[in-house]
DNA sequence: GTGAAAGCGCTAACAG
DNA sequence: CTGTTAGCGCTTTCAC
């Protein structure tokens, strides 16, 4: 592997002129550039950013935290990160916590190999993004309320999404309703949660049973959840599933039983993921201002960078998506 | 920002013994290592990993190039890297290629900040692919055939597959079958349509006419090369997309205008995307071995790295998955 | 316009 | 078991 020390021999100039010629700064003499250059050709020389990085003190990327690169994820989300981050002529790497502790994410936020980051992965601790954070380390968090001085947080609007579905829900002239939700330890499910009690609260209705932390999240989780509804044999009339996967989880198990809906029960989902559209019957639900959340929090990372003041929490609205999935 | 030598001053060791505690070797006492540990702790000392993989000339993580982070792509294939990475106690990071030669792909391609990469980007040129690879730095492509010491090749036989799609039609008695395809640099989509062509000439039929490369692998594109093809007014007895995303798209350009699938056009797509599953009428496809793609991609990567010969292309088959777009 | 040299923070060989 | 030290490859200050 040649180094910017072969390059600079080879061109018969010392290594500093190399290294500028090779960044092309302005106080190199066109000859010398060009000698410069063709070194580096003839030798196939590569910089090494690991080094150059190390003596800037400094990488040029931010990193995003992900669950899992397989997905399913917010890809308008990404979109909106990868967009500022791009506009802002920085690089972006996607890392993932699969294996907690040893994941690469958490290697990547401990040992500062990256000029900040955004954190969009339930099963990375609060813990380990305190650890992490610091003065000059911009951490934003998109899924969960952390007070720590370092970390800032970016938020849709959980639970008046979940006011909104439910009330939807009560408003078609349904009563009984049930909220299948997600991960006990998910801040998005408790916010959803706290407000479809609260809507049921507005609207004397008491909540259905006890299904909130059942469904894990995934299409599976929804399914055996809706499933053991059924087998209890008393459905409610509508069931506000505390995301997507699981509300098509539901509707998998409804079709396996041939239970009809909307006609027999409605179903009403919370994030509006691609698939939504698709499924049958299309998916009413809640939407979520993806992109917005992705490019504000990128963009929240470099006022820290320039050591601008920015406040510690920003709140984005949510909005009903009616489809067919709802009684009428 | 506390460095290795303020811990080793603060728990009154050399930085060496310091360096050791820090990353667990056995020749530093119990209590020793407890000091540093503790020194480590009231100072927030992380390590600076850039540092530390300089010293190293390795980086323990593994590259995968996509062209854009927020998909669409295949997770399956993102699964299996992911998880054979995993094993092999190596960090994984995705970069998008999106911003060609100024793309953090590029960047990382060619400054070496991984041990080695995995190329599922089209948009990646073979040029660029080339000139970073080198002895030691593995490259994988999976979406092209290049012919160079240094890069590898795992593909999909994507050329079978086409022919297996379009025997497939012709086997339901169908004889007018056109083929629209994704980008005219497309390798994939080379092969596909040679594998059209080939079962066409079997059967002694012609091509139905030029869409060859008019759909540009998306959803859009497979819209409009669609409706283009209805007011053309001659429709094909059945369409061979050249990927599911185009095949989605004509589906909801023949739902426009009430043309029955697969009564009155029979559809196949190729990938067996997610999506495939839930659109209607559920789509008939070619199955890729994605999973497996990827995680042979990882594994060949650790083959390279230990200095063991690999062959320079891995061809990897392709399965008909039978749904309801085509006429029975 | 060019060169010498310091040093980013860490690891690991070597000496003790 | 612990300390001294060289140096990974690069950028950048300072001197010429």
């Amino acid at each position: 592997m040649a180094t910017i020390k072969d390059v600079a021999k080879l061109a018969g100039v010392a290594v500093s002129t190399a290294s500028y010629a090779l960044n092309n700064s302005t106080r190199i003499s066109a000859a010398t550039k060009q000698r410069v250059e063709e070194a580096a050709r003839t030798l196939n020389y590569k910089k090494n950013g690991i080094a150059s990085d190390l003596k800037r003190t400094k990488t040029n990327t931010i990193a995003l935290i992900l669950s899992d690169l397989s997905g399913p994820y917010y890809s308008e989300l990404i979109k909106g990160v990868q967009d500022v981050t791009m506009a802002n002529g920085y690089d972006l790497i996607a890392c993932s916590s699969i294996g907690g502790p040893q994941s690469t994410a958490v290697k990547f936020l401990r040992e500062k190999r990256v000029d900040g980051a955004i954190i969009l992965a339930h099963n990375i601790s609060d813990q380990i993004t305190i650890e992490s954070a610091q003065e000059d380390f911009p951490l934003i968090v998109l899924d969960r309320d952390i007070s720590n001085k370092y970390v800032y947080h970016v938020e849709v609007d959980n639970e008046h999404g979940g006011y909104l579905a439910t009330e939807y829900l009560i408003e078609k002239g349904l009563r009984n309703i049930a909220y299948i939700g997600g991960p006990q330890d998910s801040n998005d499910n408790k916010k959803r949660l706290k407000g479809y009690m609260e809507a049921l609260k507005n609207h004397n209705l008491t909540a259905y049973s006890n299904l909130n932390s059942i469904g894990n999240f995934t299409r599976e989780g929804g399914y055996k959840a809706t499933k053991l509804l059924i087998a209890r044999g008393e459905l409610p009339e509508g069931i506000f599933y505390g995301n997507d996967e699981m509300a098509i989880g539901g509707l998998q198990a409804f079709r396996d039983h041939q239970i009809k809906v909307p006609e027999e029960i409605s179903v009403i989902g919370f994030d509006d993921i691609q698939l939504s559209e698709y499924v049958s019957p299309p998916l009413t639900t809640i939407k979520q201002p993806k992109y917005e959340a992705g490019a504000l929090a990128v963009d929240l990372i470099f006022q820290l960078i320039e050591g601008k003041q920015i406040n510690q929490k920003y709140t984005l609205s949510t909005e009903l998506v009616v489809r067919e999935s709802v009684r009428k």
